[in-house]
DNA sequence: AAAATTAATGTATAAATTACATTTATTACC
DNA sequence: GGTAATAAATGTAATTTATACATTAATTTT
């Protein structure tokens, strides 16, 4: 048995499996969003998370990595399973559970061209629009996932250009939590773990001083977490 | 196209989706996994997680719930999503995603005749045999779930028959970090929440003098939750 | 009544977190 | 060339939280 939905047929038994992405990115001390207008029907014009069927052939983690790949011209980016969207009646036209996946990236990287060409635009988080489907739950719940794991693991320096400053750190970390927090204790505070390498460099876009530029060391960090230890930070 | 393994047919171009339940135990003061062998091919007589295919007219979640009622006779158990098991290699037999679910219950509640009826077999955690295709991995990743998601949530009293003694739920924390705590402090530290309801009865099985027994307070863990702070044992 | 056994309790020390104000380096402007 | 402006960088004392550790209490069994 098959259905219409508007310009593409879907047998009414079968089970889709989809996967969509919920891309962070933070720039201007704002988190952003990466969301996208359809092109295709069904619900051409309404905002929506970027997704595609998985392929049978394909891993569900791999599909992710395409769809971001060919949004985005983005490799290698961290993306992590968020929870599967499995409810009968989530998607109107079939059977389709979707496997929300969150990615960070670092919004000075991508592709503007391609995320142009895919009409695609970053949205800051506080002015998200309806998007389709149950899209706007997977943002919240990525969101929530985000502002749990940033307390205990390093992954804020995935949405950091590679140098960055401890101020804009402190930043980042204010944009995810939504709340202030002290400059000395911050400082003190990452740099207690000692993964953070301080370059000879300064960044003197937001001050007439400039600030010093620092690199997130892996190495540390990795020895860090052999030793039992956490990258914490409240 | 299909082609046949053992006993049934299967379409190699359709994507199927199953769920697996990952059901922890607690008894005698160890964890414990509920597994089972398998009555059909393929793979008759291995070792396997409780699973099973995603109906069509069915949500994801409440598939893993079906199975587990089916199984343990239980129903409003703790059940939460692990993550989905996408790889297109993990089940030769057809392209097949499953969503693992690890499910916490009070391991004095169970069906016994039901349980036995399936052939389903509770395994201390540190002997698991090897389980089919990727169940082993889910194990150990379920396992990891836990014992981080104790260390700052309540879920550890799913695990408790509702009345519980100190010294019992110490044993549990033990057992899910796999270290000794300090009497004096652990009963200090989980007093401090205000989340513990002390009754007048005792528990005489594990000693003369006997350990008054106590109830989670829901009400009072919503409040603690509301005023920003959680339950954090580590 | 004595022995055996686990439950229950307090305190002092160390470690971590918090609150808070001044100086420094640099550029822009007069 | 000096002054104003601006964000970066720094230290300390007070409070809170975590840790280490030994004795007494309640009850049953013999």
């Amino acid at each position: 048995m098959a259905v219409e939905t508007k310009d593409f047929y879907v047998q009414q038994d079968k089970m889709y499996v989809a996967t969509d992405c919920i891309i962070f990115g933070f720039d201007a001390g704002k988190l952003k969003l990466l969301i996208f207008k359809r092109r295709v029907e069904p619900l051409m014009g309404e905002w929506s998370l970027i997704g595609s069927f998985v392929k049978i052939d394909e891993d569900v983690d791999e599909a992710a990595k395409r769809i971001l790949t060919e949004i985005t011209g983005l490799e290698n980016v961290f993306m992590e399973e968020l929870k599967t969207y499995g409810a009968t009646n989530r998607d109107p036209g079939a059977r389709c559970i979707s496997i929300g996946q969150y990615a960070l990236i670092r919004i000075e990287d991508y592709d503007k061209e391609l995320v142009e060409k895919h009409g695609a635009i970053w949205y800051d988080l506080d002015e998200i629009p309806n998007l389709v489907l149950d899209h706007n739950q997977m943002v919240q719940d990525a969101l929530g996932r985000l502002r749990r794991k940033a307390r205990y693991q390093p992954i804020g320096f995935e949405l950091l250009p590679e140098k960055f400053t401890i101020p804009q750190l402190q930043q980042l970390y204010e944009a995810i939590y939504q709340n202030e927090l002290d400059a000395r204790n911050f400082r003190k505070k990452v740099l207690s773990y000692n993964v953070l390498i301080k370059l000879d460099e300064k960044d003197k876009s937001s001050s007439r001083r400039g600030a010093f530029l620092y690199k997130f060391d892996d190495i540390n960090y990795q020895k860090l977490r052999k030793s039992g230890y956490n990258f914490e930070i409240s």
